[in-house]
DNA sequence: GACAACCTGACC
DNA sequence: GGTCAGGTTGTC
């Protein structure tokens, strides 16, 4: 899915709605909607005041409510200005006083929520989260991983852990702090400790910069690929050479997930 | 921790 | 036909 750099893109990308009223909605695929389709609809007539993110988890702020949305794997926000249809697999359309807003989702593992305000601080997903993954402190994030006996790629993918990052920023993030994907977190020196940590911050910033990664569907709020798979250094790149070194990327499934790594830059103690 | 589930599509 | 895919949740 989109992780912590394609979501902000598109938080910032939506930006123009800020101050538009909802007009009205059109609802095709109405399981998406949490809790139903009638809470969606209901929210016509606000105003959206302010877009927000945490981890990969958007919130759009109408005063007495919030709607959340999760992109999934394969969700998109396009928003789109003047005319022009829909894209593909479009489950939702937001009608704002200008603008229009769709939700697309090929896979439909996405979701969207009406949440009253004041019941957000004790939501399910929302209270679960961890310190944001852009930003985090160095302090913060050392007391994390250290508390842990939990493989690095199981940990770092936990969002309860630290929220935003996905498949491709954890392979990316440890290649270049050089760390293997099956190492317990709390064997880690404070010197690894804080190239992680470095590396993380590092791939986040660069990955915003270009807008995100594009490897297969993720589009922007504007509908337009990111370019940051361009500076992909394992993800996806499996049996090709290190870049560092030439030793041919090794592939694993770790925590349920594929990991490409470099056996030989990344080895375990 | 492993695995299946939720979906559709691309690729071999 | 099978495998794999950016996420999360629920089951053993």
């Amino acid at each position: 899915m989109p992780e912590l750099p394609e979501v902000e893109t598109i938080r910032r990308d939506l930006a123009p709605l800020i101050g538009q009223r909802l007009k009205g909605v059109i609802v095709r695929l109405s399981k998406l909607v949490r809790p139903g389709p009638g809470a969606l609809k209901s929210l016509v007539g606000q105003d959206l005041q302010e877009i927000s993110r945490r981890g990969k988890l958007l919130l759009l702020d109408f005063g007495e409510r919030v709607l959340l949305v999760h992109l999934g794997l394969t969700g998109a926000l396009v928003l789109q200005r003047g005319q022009g249809g829909p894209p593909p697999h479009t489950h939702l359309t937001l009608q704002f006083t200008r603008d229009r807003l769709f939700y697309a989702d090929l896979r439909q593992f996405g979701w969207l929520e009406v949440v009253p305000r004041e019941d957000l601080p004790r939501h399910r997903f929302y209270a679960s989260l961890g310190p944001d993954a852009l930003g985090v402190s160095y302090q913060e994030f050392s007391h994390r991983l250290r508390a842990s006996g939990r493989r690095l790629k199981a940990l770092l993918l936990d969002q309860k852990v630290l929220a935003g990052l996905g498949n491709i920023y954890v392979d990316e993030s440890l290649f270049r702090a050089g760390l293997h994907p099956e190492r317990p977190a709390n064997t880690l020196s404070p010197e690894e400790l804080k190239r992680l940590h470095e590396a993380i911050q590092e791939v986040l910033q660069r990955a915003l910069e270009l807008r995100g990664s594009s490897v297969r569907n993720y589009v922007d709020g504007r509908g337009e690929a990111g370019a940051f798979q361009e500076e992909h250094l394992v993800y996806g790149r499996r049996g090709n050479p290190c870049p560092r070194c030439g030793t041919p990327l090794a592939y694993k499934v770790v925590a349920g997930r594929g990991t490409t790594f470099c056996p030989r830059c990344q080895h375990l103690p």
